[in-house]
RNA sequence: UGGGGCGUCGCCAAGUGGUAAGGCACCGGUUUUUGGUACCGGCAUUCGCAGGUUCGAAUCCUGCCGCCCCAG
């Protein structure tokens, strides 16, 4: 429990803003930046209000977490501000996840939030104030490089997220620290319990924030209605196999909800058809991909083609891939590659960065 | 209304006298700051219906119902 802010003045004179969402992790990352002894302003962004789920302390920065927040700040003795960004993260975030899911591909709506509304927005509020830095309780490192910093994965890493955080950029990285990059989970939680910190027990956070009840499904509805019209399911070959409730439902490499039984195989999604409103479904082998076109890429390391290793969703241990620039090689193919997550490109424990999936190339395998 | 075949979980399907495999689908759980995947677990006291034979039947017998095929 001895953080590096990595500042290059004396952190008695330094300005910290730490970016706190309620939670156990961001709560330590505030107490570790007080005890820095740096002067520490914790701040906390209203992302969206639940209004009826008024009280729901599971999800991230709604009421209750907002809340604790303030709690947190106020045992550790630092100032605390609260930002309504409901609109910049309606825009960026809620609309975008269903403009998305509208096109037939899969988002990862806590990177879109990552890359705006956190680093871009909060991280230029920091700034403003005068901080030296923003620090936040992503589980992932910052290591000094001999070209300056480098992103590296959580220590923990079963904790890691670097995945969410490809899309930072150098000069976001350059202002940015992650405290708890080194530290296994169950001591941040002993931390927070020895500090006393309200929210030491508090479950950690998943799914998505702004999705109440795991229905992601009816909260695209809400803002694109049209992208939960029913459609037909048909096989690689056009053959019609049924219908489905709607392309929101669905996700490339699913196997589960397409309600199709009676075959000896299972059945997946490969392909998603928005312009028809089209699913289609073949066995595992049709979800076998040797390449993938990459868009919005960004790129933290040193130009590097081989030996790299990508992450083509969040749970997967990296796949070892080539890189031309625009498109990423499996060496192996890989399963279930959906459009609009993200390709993460890595060189061992380093991110170099990655973008997200645009199309991909189906292999062919050898018959079983 | 002659002949032949069939009727086992939502779908496919094993089981032909010894007390209901399996797959798909579905449901639940585990994992997890995206969606998925994977894995684990659940899922027919009952075999179209009604009788009968037998210690014992989905399996044998009889009748009925339904479906399919061939019909000169």
């Amino acid at each position: 429990m001895d953080p590096d802010f990595q500042l290059t003045r004396p952190l008695a004179g330094a300005r910290i803003v730490v970016a706190m969402s309620g939670g156990v992790d961001s709560s330590v990352v505030a107490a570790l930046a007080a005890r820095s002894g740096a002067e520490t302003i914790g701040i906390t962004l209203q992302l969206y209000d639940h209004g009826e789920a008024a009280g729901r302390s599971k999800t991230c920065c709604a009421g209750q977490d907002i809340y604790d927040a303030s709690e947190v700040a106020a045992k550790l003795g630092i100032a605390h501000y609260v930002f309504d960004y409901e609109s910049r993260f309606r825009g960026s975030v809620i609309e975008r996840f269903a403009d998305e899911y509208a096109r037939g591909r899969t988002p990862v709506p806590c990177i879109a939030c990552n890359q705006g509304v956190k680093f871009t927005d909060l991280l230029a509020l920091a700034r403003n104030l005068g901080a030296d830095c923003l620090a936040t309780g992503h589980y992932v490192r910052r290591v000094a490089g001999p070209n300056g910093p480098e992103l590296h994965r959580a220590a923990d890493p079963a904790r890691d997220q670097s995945y969410f955080l490809f899309a930072t950029t150098r000069e976001q990285l350059d202002y940015l620290r992650f405290p708890l990059g080194g530290l296994p989970k169950p001591r941040v939680r002993e931390i927070a319990r020895e500090l006393g910190l309200v929210v030491a027990d508090k479950r950690d956070s998943q799914d998505i924030c702004f999705v109440p009840d795991r229905d992601y499904a009816s909260v695209v509805k809400k803002v694109r209605p049209e992208a939960a019209q029913p459609g037909e399911i048909v096989d690689t070959d056009g053959r019609v196999l049924g219908t489905h409730r709607g392309l929101i439902h669905f996700t490339v490499g699913q196997r589960r909800g397409l309600e199709i039984g009676g075959r000896a195989e299972p059945l997946y999604v490969v392909r998603l058809e928005p312009e028809n409103r089209r699913v289609v479904a073949g066995p595992r082998s049709a979800l076998a991909v040797r390449a993938a076109r990459l868009s919005g890429i960004n790129w933290l390391g040193e130009d590097q083609r081989e030996g790299l290793s990508a992450k083509v969703r969040s749970l997967a241990r990296p796949a070892p891939v080539s890189f031309d620039g625009t498109a990423i090689r499996f060496e192996h193919p890989e399963f279930g590659v959906a459009p609009g997550q993200a390709a993460v490109l890595y060189d061992g424990d380093r991110v170099l960065g990655g973008g997200w999936i645009e199309e991909t190339v189906a292999a062919e395998l050898e018959p079983a």
